[in-house]
DNA sequence: AGTCTTTCTGCGAATCTTCGCAAGAGCTAT
DNA sequence: ATAGCTCTTGCGAAGATTCGCAGAAAGACT
């Protein structure tokens, strides 16, 4: 297939080896829909490759990442790692509340990294921006318990405060 | 002193109890310049609370942040915390290569994050924002050693590759 | 195919961060 | 000041991620 040979070609032009680990880690995130943790990409190799390391795929996923054909996203604090389709780098959306992820419009991003640039001397990386607020289902209904949308994720869950007895928050 | 009147009042208005181990992370945190790590934290506020334990200042913190008496940025991978000057919301720009941190103009990312509420409904959180990229300085003298500022932080220094051997890149 | 050199991988240990739970400490009302 | 209720803390353990090292494997050359 075309892509096993995009991959090697990438990771020869940059001096890197071609191995079946770093192969199969880049195989399953693609076959793997949108932003999927390590651990996830980790089974998934498994099932070709049984003795495959987890730190075989936190470090290849690192590579890959650098090489820009996958992105990272931290999501809630944890690494995912989605297929970077060539030539399209964006930054990520991603909602403190439910933990869904979204890419953002590239046009703002581009304005802002051409101001930072420019104002002061910083080169933004947009493929490696993850901004964290409120996502507008969660922005509306602040505080309710929805459970619709939640993709799959990995982590983080919860809907906070509402407890009725003392005056607001609390957590921890 | 004014400080942790505020602190207790913006503690006791949010529900939460107004406990040593809150007040003197913040005190540590302000006292300590600039960015600073969660151990380095720790060490501070032992001096006075030999028994404080880490992961109580890593809630602390956490929860700090949250009320916004502290800012949270992530620096290598690393939580680093500032104190947060009221009514200053900034972003954070942090190089990939010699970890310096510097904070963003406001006016940019205010544009930005009106621009994402009005066109996908997300709403940044400004005070949580953090870029990673290239500084000036890193960008210019690129694959370098300079070792003039690095701001006595805790982790990432390294200057990668110029090993004379074979092709380009390497790493891991 | 065989050898050599250097990079990668697997594995165990280390680091950073969070969790769960019982004991300890704020607040409120008495 | 005391008692009671609930939130917090300290501590040990678990998760997530990285590091160090010795053996395995890639790529170059013969």
């Amino acid at each position: 297939m075309q892509h096993q040979n995009d991959t090697a070609e990438a990771l020869r032009a940059t001096g890197h080896r071609v191995t079946i680990q770093r192969v199969a880690v880049l195989e399953a995130i693609r076959e793997m829909e949108g932003h999927v943790a390590v651990d996830q990409v980790a089974t998934k190799v498994r099932e070709k490759h049984p003795q495959m390391d987890l730190a075989t795929v936190y470090r290849t996923a690192g590579l890959l990442s650098r090489l820009h054909l996958l992105n990272e996203v931290s999501i809630g604090g944890v690494s995912h790692y989605e297929y970077a389709a060539p030539g399209q780098r964006h930054g990520h959306m991603v909602c403190e509340h439910c933990s869904r992820t979204t890419h953002a419009p590239t046009t703002h991003l581009d304005e802002l990294r051409e101001e930072l640039l420019r104002d002061t001397g910083f080169e933004l990386h947009l493929e490696h921006l993850t901004m964290s607020g409120l996502c507008r289902d969660c922005r509306q209904d602040e505080g309710h318990s929805h459970s619709g949308h939640t993709h799959a994720q990995t982590q983080h869950h919860e809907h906070s405060n509402s407890t009725g007895s003392g005056r607001g928050e609390r957590q921890q």
